[in-house]
RNA sequence: GGGCCCGUAGCUCAACUGGCAGAGCAGCGGCCUUUUAAGCCGAAGGUUGGGGGUUCGAGUCCCUCCGGGCCCA
């Protein structure tokens, strides 16, 4: 039927609802004794036919509705989960049952009072003695049976989803709950709760094209965050030595299945520790959120995953040794390892630098082979700006990517604290930058004068929270976790 | 940006090789006082994503645009 007559039918009934004194807008609060679940815990001793002294009060949406002429019965859903109500012309009189058959469709919010008893099918119920419309619905919702099931709608009226489906609102509690355990997890180990700029005069902390925006009074352009890593690192200058932040980043690029232009992170930056210290600090935390859950053992995708430490150490030239048979250290040069490459017969695109094919090379051939918990590390020193180079192997750097089920899950490091150095990388990534590498890191001036105060040995781990919850929700998509995910605007027909 | 797939009633889905656009749920009218995917009877509900083309005839074939999904870059 048109959308506009289904509404229409429901103005109808609103209309009836306010001629008869009960106007659906017009209450501001309910009291509620229970929620459903309250009643079933309850109750749940009483037995079929029995009838409870007590009366309650709940209130919530209609999901579902059984007419069966001088008796109703009516599926009343509250945040805690399902409650019926039973309504009869004997109890309420016409006058009141009559508007509750007729005015109420599902998807209104009606609080109701009346005693507690059980069906002689053994179906806890509230038989309605009082009610009130808490609220009128216009609109119908999604079918009851099938759900929404279109990707689309799910995503750009998640409300609809979330009425919908049953499995749409526990990805999103678990969600929560995977936050707050990540919470609990730092708090407990020292660990300060902080919050940076998310305008920035300059974007840094990562390899991304950034959004640009302009504060009018100060006349000044200034970039949404692409990671907080430059400020937390401040916070370590300034003496706090362990500090976190979770929040939003921004990164000016594609949408895919792990990409959304919007993506909360967890950064955290721990002084006198190095980046041995984060894998021990990440597996510990992802190992404290699964057990939080009870999904130590989990199921991806199909595949089945262990996330009890320890996890796999494995340096980036032993992974692209064992998946492609290429040394890179027998290949220090661009030239010599693109060579390589052919000769092996390896499909990645070309690259400006060795450092981005060893990337390229990783990407293809690595990540989406590392199922089981890997820390991969020692990156090339040129793709990554901020970090402290190895020791013995100045060409590389002492990083790592913690990978589950091929998600790349976070990136950390040995954070560079020599501020002459770290003017060397910054002016490396502005040449890379006049080349045309549009993600080139660019150069911090400010961020070098702190660094030149002093900055302890610091480690510091940045995680990917969405792709977390990925993993513990078994969800394909980043949609699928992000509430309001990113989607071209709807217009009208053409 | 490229390839493949999808878009039909409010929701979930049908419609053969191009031949009258259908069902269930929801809604509407009627019956029905312990149902639970309630049941029975009845009548409705469509710009088949938008635009264009081929054809006697297009949901179906072609072009194009919009939106979405997956893969690739």
């Amino acid at each position: 039927m048109a959308e506009e007559t289904l509404r229409e039918d429901r103005l109808r009934k609103l209309s009836d609802l306010r001629a008869r004194g009960l106007d659906p807008y017009r209450p501001t609060r309910y009291e509620r004794t229970h929620l459903a679940r309250e009643l079933h815990e309850a109750f749940a001793g009483l037995q079929a036919g029995e009838e409870a002294a007590e009366r309650v009060r709940v209130a919530g949406r209609i999901t579902a509705r059984r007419v069966m002429g001088g008796v109703s019965f009516y599926d009343l859903r509250d945040g805690s989960g399902r409650i019926q109500l039973y309504a009869s012309r004997d109890a309420l009189g016409p006058e009141l049952y009559e508007p509750f058959v007729d005015d109420l469709d599902i998807g209104d919010f009606v609080g109701a009072e009346g005693v507690v008893f059980r069906t002689k099918r053994g179906e806890l119920s509230v038989k309605v003695e009082r009610y009130e419309v808490l609220a009128k619905a216009l609109r119908p919702l999604p079918e009851k049976w099938h759900g929404l099931k279109d990707v689309e709608t799910r995503y750009r009226r998640r409300y609809l989803d979330l009425i919908a489906n049953e499995r749409s609102r526990r990805v999103f509690e678990t969600r929560t709950q995977i936050i707050r355990a990540m919470r609990a997890f730092l708090d407990e180990r020292g660990f300060l709760e902080v919050e940076t700029p998310i305008l920035q005069p300059v974007y840094g902390g990562g390899a991304a094209r950034p959004f640009t925006t302009y504060h009018n009074e100060l006349e000044q352009t200034l970039y949404l965050r692409i990671a907080p890593e430059l400020y937390l690192k401040r916070l370590i200058i300034g003496g706090f030595e362990r500090v976190y932040e979770i929040g939003k980043n921004f990164r000016n690029e594609g949408i895919s299945t792990q990409h959304n232009p919007e993506f909360t992170m967890m950064e955290c930056y721990q002084a006198y520790a190095d980046y041995r210290d984060m894998m021990a600090l990440m597996e510990e935390m992802v190992y404290a959120i699964a057990r939080e859950l009870g999904r130590v053992e989990l199921t991806y995708q199909g595949h089945e995953i262990d996330l009890k430490p320890p996890w796999r150490r494995l340096t980036v030239r032993e992974a692209l040794l064992e998946h492609t048979g290429l040394d890179i250290e027998e290949h220090r040069t661009r030239e010599a390892l693109w060579a390589a490459i052919q000769r092996q017969g390896l499909r990645v695109d070309e690259q400006p630098t060795w450092g981005k094919l060893v990337d390229e090379l990783i990407s293809e051939y690595v990540e989406p082979r590392l199922i089981q918990p890997t820390f991969l590390m020692d990156y090339p020193k040129e793709i990554s700006p901020l970090a402290k180079a190895k020791p013995d192997a100045p060409h590389l750097v002492e990083r790592f990517e913690p990978f589950v089920a091929g998600l790349e899950l976070g990136n950390a490091f040995s954070e560079l604290n020599d501020p002459l150095d770290q003017r060397e990388r910054f002016l490396k990534q502005e040449e890379q930058r006049r080349r045309g590498d549009e993600e080139a890191h660019p150069l911090d001036e400010d961020f070098l004068q702190a660094l030149e105060y002093g900055m302890p040995p610091t480690g510091g781990l940045g995680v990917g929270v969405d792709r977390l919850v990925m993993l513990f929700t078994d969800s394909p998509s980043i949609r699928d976790v992000i509430l309001f995910p990113a989607l071209r605007p709807k217009r009208d027909g053409s």
